[in-house]
Formats: C-alpha cells, sequence, structure tokens
DNA sequence: AATGAATGAGGATTCATTCAT
DNA sequence: TATGAATGAATCCTCATTCAT
C-alpha cells in the first residue's frame, strides 16, 4: 500500500522540521553539544521520530550540512565565464556571494567545524570540499577571462581563487556576532581588489 | 614549607606537557570529543593530575587557548607604522603573518571552535577578541601612515583591516590539511593586495 | 499515542521498586554511602532507568522520604480531639503511635537524616516539619480537651505536644538496633505519663 | 631526642584544632560530605597535618565523637542517687541535661549519625552505647531510691530511664534548629513528669 | 510510522590516602 | 614532623541507540 500524498508531505514536512531545529541547534551548541532529545523537541516531533527520519546522529549532522548545499549551488551555477564585461559580472558575483555569506551565519559554523574536523566527518567534508572545488573552479574561469581580456592583472587564477573564497569564510568567522547587515555590504570593493582590477 | 625549585620546575614541566597534549586532542578531535583520561595518557601524567593543574576541563581548554597568545603577542608588536618604508613593512608583516599562520594550525582550530562558539566561552572568546583587536588597530595604523605617504591607494583604513585579518583566518581554514609550506609562501603577494599599494 | 494501561501500571510498579530500594539501602548505609548503581541492583532495574523515573539522586530520596508520609497522615487524621473520653483516645493514640514508630525503623533513620542535615535537604525539611506540625497541633487539640474536661493536669499543651513527639522520636533513635517488639509495647503508660493524667 | 615540651604543647594544640573544625564540619556537612581537605583549611593546618594526627578519616570521625564524650563523664558521675532529697536532686539533674543537650546541638548530631548508622560506625558506637548504659543505670538507681522513698510512683526503672535518655535525644532532634535558649529550660518541669513524681 | 521507556557505556569530577621532599 | 602533589578508584549523570507497544 503506497502512502498517500498527504502522509508523503506531512513526513517531508516532519523531516524537513528536524532538519532546521537540527542545523539551528548544532550551529549553537555543537555537534556533541546538542542532544538528539532537544532536536525534536525543538522540532516539535517524537524523540523516536528523529531515528525513523535519520538513521543517527551523524547522518543527521550529514543532512543538515549537506542539503542546504545544493541551494547554494546556483551561487556556482550563476557565474557566466563568459560574460564579455567581466568587471561587472565579478562584482556581481561578489556583491552576491558577501550577501549570502551574510546571511549563512549558521550554516557556516557547521561547515567551518567540518572543516576543522574533517577525519571525523569525512563523507560531509568530501561534500564540502567538492562544492567548493566547484566554485574556485568557475571564479578562476572567470579570473583567466578578465586577464584575456585585459581588465586584471595577470596572476596565477587558481590563487586568486583561494584568496577569495577564503576572503569569504574569514570574514564570516571575524564578523561572527556581526548582525547581519550593511557592514558586509561595504566590503565588496574590498573584496573585489583581490582580483587585480586595473584602474 | 616552601616547594624547592626543583620540584616547582618539575610541576611547570608537567603543566606545559598537560596543555601541549590538551591542545594537540582538542584541534584534532574537537572539545567534547577529547576525554581528559585522553589528555592525561597523551601528557604521560595521571589522570588525576590533570585536575591538580586545571580546576576543570574548562579551565584546560581557556589555557590551552590563551596561553600560546602570549607568543604571538609580538606579531603585533613588531609591527612598526612609523616605518619610513610602508610597504617594505607591510611585505614583512605579510610574509610574517602568511609563515606564521601556517604554522599554527593546530591552534587556530581551537580559535575557530571558540569564534563558532563564542557563546560556551566567553571568557577565552573575549582574550581572543581583545588580541585580533590589539592586531587590526596596528595594521590600521600601518595602513593609515601608507595612505598618507601616498603609497597605498585610499580606503577606509577599518575595513582593510577586517578583510587582512579575515584573509589570514580563512586562508587557515581552507588549507586545512594543507602541509605547512611553500602552498602558502607564494600566496604573500596576493594578500599584500588588499592593501592597495599602488604599482 | 499514550502509554497503554499495562505499561503505565508496569512503570508504576518499577518506579515503586526503585523507591523501596532506595528507602532501604539509604537508610542501611546512608544517603552518600549508597551509589544509585547499588539501588539499581536492589531494584532490579537498570542504572538508566533510576533516572528515567528520577530527575537525580537527590530527588529520589526525597521522594523516598516523602511519599511515606502520606501513609502516615491517618496518624493524624485519626486522632480525635472531640471524643468524649480523652483518656482512652490518648491511650489509643499513643499505642498507635508507639506501634508504627517501632515499625518505621528504617523510615525513621531517613527523617533523622533530613533533621540533622536540613540545610542539604531543604525541600525535604520543609515537608516533613509541615506534617510534624500538623501531628503536634491534633495532639495540642486533644491536650487542651483533656485538660478542659478535667482529667489532664494542667500543663502548656504546645509544650506536652513537643514533649511528646520528641520522645516517640527519640525512642526510635535510642532503640535503633531493638527488634520491633514486645519492649515497645510496654512502654506505652510510660509515654502517656508526659500528657499528665490525673490518677 | 624527646620533643620539648613547647613542640608537645604546640602538637597538642593542632590536634585539637583539627579535632575541633571537623566535629563542626561533619555536624555541618555530615562524615561523607566533609572532605579532609576542608577540615584542615578550617583547622589551618596544612593538609598532610590531618594524617599525622589521625590515621585516616574515619579514626578522625571516631576521636571527634568519642573524646568530647569523656566531658559529659561528669554528667553521669554528678547524678547521687544516696542524697536524701531525690526529687531535688532530680531537678536539679534534669535542669542540668536540659540545658547540657540544649547546648550540644552539634555534638548530638554526630552522636545520631553513629547511632543510625551503627553498622558503619561500630567502634564508635561501642563507646557511646556503654555512655549511655552508664547514665542509664545512674538514673535508674536514682529512680529506685526515689521509689524506695515514697516520692516517686511505682514505675519499672528501666523502662523510665529508656523513656529519659530517649526524650533528651528526641528533643535535640526536634529542636534542631532552635537557637539554644530559654525556650528549653521550660521544659524541665515537663521532663520531669516521666519520672512519676507524687504531687 | 510513531512513541518514549530501557539500557549501559562513557565521561567529568571528587577525594581519601600515599609518599617524596 | 610538615607539606602538598600524585594517584586512580568511585560515583553521578548524560545520552545515543534500541525496541516493545
Amino acid at each position: 500500500m503506497p502512502l498517500s500524498d498527504a502522509q508523503t508531505q506531512k513526513m517531508q514536512r516532519k523531516r524537513r522540521q528536524i532538519l532546521i531545529a537540527a542545523a539551528t541547534l548544532f550551529a549553537e551548541y555543537g555537534y556533541e553539544g546538542t542532544p538528539v532529545k532537544k532536536i525534536a523537541e525543538a522540532a516539535d516531533v517524537s524523540f523516536g521520530s528523529v531515528f525513523t527520519y535519520f538513521k543517527n546522529k551523524e547522518a543527521l549532522f550529514h543532512s543538515a550540512v549537506t542539503e542546504p548545499l545544493k541551494e547554494f549551488e546556483r551561487l556556482v551555477d550563476e557565474i557566466d565565464p563568459e560574460e564579455d564585461d567581466v568587471l561587472a559580472e565579478l562584482e556581481t558575483m561578489v556583491a552576491k556571494h558577501i550577501r549570502v555569506y551574510a546571511s549563512m551565519n549558521e550554516f557556516l559554523i557547521l561547515v567551518t567545524r567540518v572543516l576543522t574536523h574533517y577525519r571525523k566527518f569525512p563523507e560531509t567534508f568530501k561534500e564540502l570540499d567538492e562544492f567548493q572545488e566547484r566554485l574556485r573552479t568557475k571564479v578562476m574561469r572567470l579570473v583567466e577571462a578578465g586577464q584575456e581580456k585585459g581588465v586584471l592583472h595577470e596572476q596565477d587564477p587558481e590563487n586568486v581563487a583561494t584568496i577569495y573564497t577564503s576572503l569569504l569564510l574569514g570574514l564570516r568567522l571575524n564578523l561572527i556576532d556581526e548582525p547581519d547587515s550593511r557592514m558586509w555590504e561595504q566590503l565588496v570593493p574590498y573584496a573585489l581588489q583581490v582580483f587585480g582590477p586595473k584602474r
């Protein structure tokens, strides 16, 4: 007997609730600092349910980190290295990234945890690393295009990409208790600078 | 009957052993992932001794993070905003910072943990924040000097400092499994760029 | 999905088992001298279960002392100060109290612990104190009635009540290793004497 | 090399300090609730010293309970069953006992602990029991004398003694937080009553 | 699928006692 | 004798996971 649509939807919703609660609590109290019981309460779901939706706590953490990642895939896709006006494309990209990173506080705390303890979360780390690689590659392409077009100073595009993605992550950590806000917006031109735009 | 010198020294050594073991394990397995028992073993010290040297696990963590900080104080002190050749001073500074950050992998993992969970480690966070503020201030001064001397493009020195320190931290996280090495050295000119040197 | 009746009953039984085991062991070995592990074993319950039924060891102690108290409430209720034959009522009461105190050895050891360390068990002490106050009040009423009817010598009823309840507790302590028995029965007339019956 | 007098005296004083501190803390926090470290601090003595004066914690407790007992020996000795005016002698005794018990709060808490857990402190219990037996015997003698002289009603002297000593202990427990005071004084005539004085 | 009780391994901390100085 | 560091057993409590209902 297949599940009715209503059933399936209800379950999907429950699963999402758990995931959201987990992400929030993991970010706030850390992985080990968050008992499954608390997640269940925050998600308004029975304790046992958490385990019917996720094999165990680790799997829940994995999903809490990797599923939101899909949403950010467009940050990669939307970069267009073919674009004629590379500088404009760069600026659009940086502005968008800054905005998104500013709003991703919670998520990036989880990411940081995975990065600093990649041996504890190898699967999760792998997915994050792949995402980051895709982003880096796209950024590199754009830098190459800019240099070919003569609007960017010559630099190793790979290093530029490394510097750029590091900067985004570092900002998020340094401004950890900064209200998501204007503070961030004004940093756009500074971040742009790492690409070596000719003035 | 005060303790003999030999006694005192032995104790200092023991304390240091515990601190080193703790830092290493905390970085590797995380705060909650590191049982005190393991720290004692790694430090070659009895379990109980950990508690004769540190009030509790949290105090041990605090010391493991803040005591090494003192060593890095010179990174701040050695910056000389009065230096005539600002560009040279900047380059020296960045090269040094890059080198040190590359070698501080373990320590910066702990720092990251404190930053992402500052509410759990408020005292520790405070000390880190103060250090960072001292560093930022010194950097700002140097940027101001450079701009006055006309060797740096005009930018808000505060933002430049934020960008710079964020970049250092972000690099450390992004290159987390990067062997401390040449990789880092070549990033110096890229990092320098955020200061807006006139070419 | 509420628990089935059978379930609920099983749980009630388990809880009671824990409580009984706890009371026995606390009396025998003292509060600190009784590990939770031992209680679990004596109650034939898993270690963890003790904590699903009681928040912590202290709460378990509190329940072990205060819940039996409810059973003794009738010792208070059954005193009838309106009774015409006050002397007979008094004798009945004393005989009953002596019998009950003789059989409450274990429980009164716990009570004694609370009394002697009321600062450590403030909540528990409060409940015991209230019970004792109810008992004292009822006894006072009875004494007043006896004095009005001229069958008891005039004395401050409050003091009489204090003396009487103290005597009961003191007997329990002094005869601590006395097999519950006839020994006690013969003390009834002696205890009666504190009420000042006219001969 | 025998110790100098000054030395011996100093040691005696230290020993006494420890004993006093121990008694106070044991009474306040219980045997298990009092770490040796705290006793040392309260006695203003080094931690190690406690163990040079007492074999272990249990021996310290034993001494803390039994040594003061010697002071109370005169309570027994001063009872004179040969005294002509038995009633006066009784009243003197009761008044003295009441006064002393009122002031022995701390000590009697320890006694109570031993009584309720005599299996844990068998040696200590034995000494207390013997003291109590001496007291009871003296009281019995006095009661017998009173009955022979016709000033006390006929009752089993042994039971009277039991009732009397129980009453004293019970009062101490019931009035545990009663400021040592007048409250107690007024109880004398009530306590006297258990001896069955002819009016 | 949903629930929450049952379980016991794991971990932080305390503390009596020992012992080197 | 005096001191206080060293030790590790003992204990409370938490919590992920299992499982019966």
